[in-house]
DNA sequence: AAGATTACGTACTGATAGGTACAATAAGCG
DNA sequence: CGCTTATTGTACCTATCAGTACGTAATCTT
């Protein structure tokens, strides 16, 4: 049984193209032109290989959130670290991959979601922007409620409303990413946000 | 010289309506149909009256600022009470907007400018939003260095960090306000970062 | 009432949106 | 090599985008 003409392009790397032209123009702003443009393909081997601008959409998103929000994570759990200290690695470095020179700026999940408001995201594509985009706060709350460290500080009785707060800000700093601030000008927000944190009851 | 038909229409009414389509849509995702079918016009009358969609946009957003941002700075400057009750004041205020169940939840300049990155606004336009955009931190920042209550809290030398601070949170709450997240959640996170100023020397 | 002036409604423009039909091309298998 | 399968490029589809031409309707001044 033959097996058919060989891909002439990578997979992944039109898929990491792709995601680059939606973190910047955002579902709406990202054209099929451009996205194929950037892609290095036209628009048949797109729909051959990835379905339509919606799925294509659905896979890059994953994409970022495997490539670009989850390697954060590991800062919450470095062995021999502080939690304030931990909690502020982390945050750190989010706000640098937000002001990151060789990537858009801002964040991703925040472009795209502010359309969902406005119904220009189709249906499945936003309930996945919904389902990712708690997934940090979820995770600096469970964090909260497990750590030993958490619990001597107090912050355990108020996870939710820490994680939200914390979140708030990453939120925050990608809009000023957007805007175009210096990244040095977020750093001690991120430093007055956690120390005020540790010195509530 | 005669001066021929009147307009049907309330030219104020009208662009109190395109402001609600670019703030649930967006720059890019208000289409003039939307916009003229929300404003109950058809589009020769928009544009023999508002010019086209760049000038449109350009006469909504000051509108949104005249009638939607300025009107918070007034609990800055409210006599006999504390500096941070009037700050806490002012970002409850705004914050309130922000979850208003009669406009579109979020911040309208934060949706749009998230478009700017992408070369999707008009460069009029965007110049306006980048410059619309800095209002509140400036007057913040501007209060911290004039007010004799900041200064005898010690606020007054890190006037422009502070400022940041607060607000990376509207914006941030912004956001969240889009995200579908209840209001009443973002009411501890104000306190948490404002009750965080106090705390430090 | 006549004429000038302005606004309105319909119907259009060229450009681009997302998406596809189809023929040509390249690979594997026998 | 010939057959099958899969990808590629071009050229097209319909719908919608921002913007406009033009004839009709309404209001003013004289």
């Amino acid at each position: 049984m033959a097996s058919g003409r060989k891909k002439a392009f990578n997979e992944s790397q039109a898929l990491e193209a792709a995601m680059h032209v939606f973190w910047s123009k955002g579902y709406v702003g990202a054209s099929l032109s451009a996205l194929t443009d950037s892609m290095g393909i036209n628009k048949p081997s797109m729909y051959s290989t990835f379905g339509n601008k919606e799925a294509l959409f659905i896979k890059s998103t994953s994409h970022y959130v495997e490539s670009q929000m989850k390697p954060h994570l590991q800062h919450l759990y470095q062995a021999n670290v502080p939690l304030l200290t931990r909690i502020k690695n982390y945050m750190l470095s989010i706000v640098s991959m937000q002001f990151n020179e060789e990537s858009p700026k801002g964040c991703y999940l925040v472009l795209c979601q502010s359309e969902l408001a406005g119904g220009e995201v189709p249906e499945a594509a936003s309930e996945l922007l919904q389902e990712l985009d708690d997934l940090p706060k979820v995770v600096i709350a469970d964090l909260l409620n497990s750590d030993s460290e958490a619990k001597q500080l107090g912050l355990d009785t108020r996870s939710n409303e820490i994680a939200l707060t914390l979140y708030t800000v990453l939120k925050g700093s990608a809009s000023m990413a957007r805007s175009g601030i210096a990244q040095e000008q977020m750093l001690p927000v991120v430093d007055n946000v956690i120390a005020g944190l540790a010195t509530r009851h």
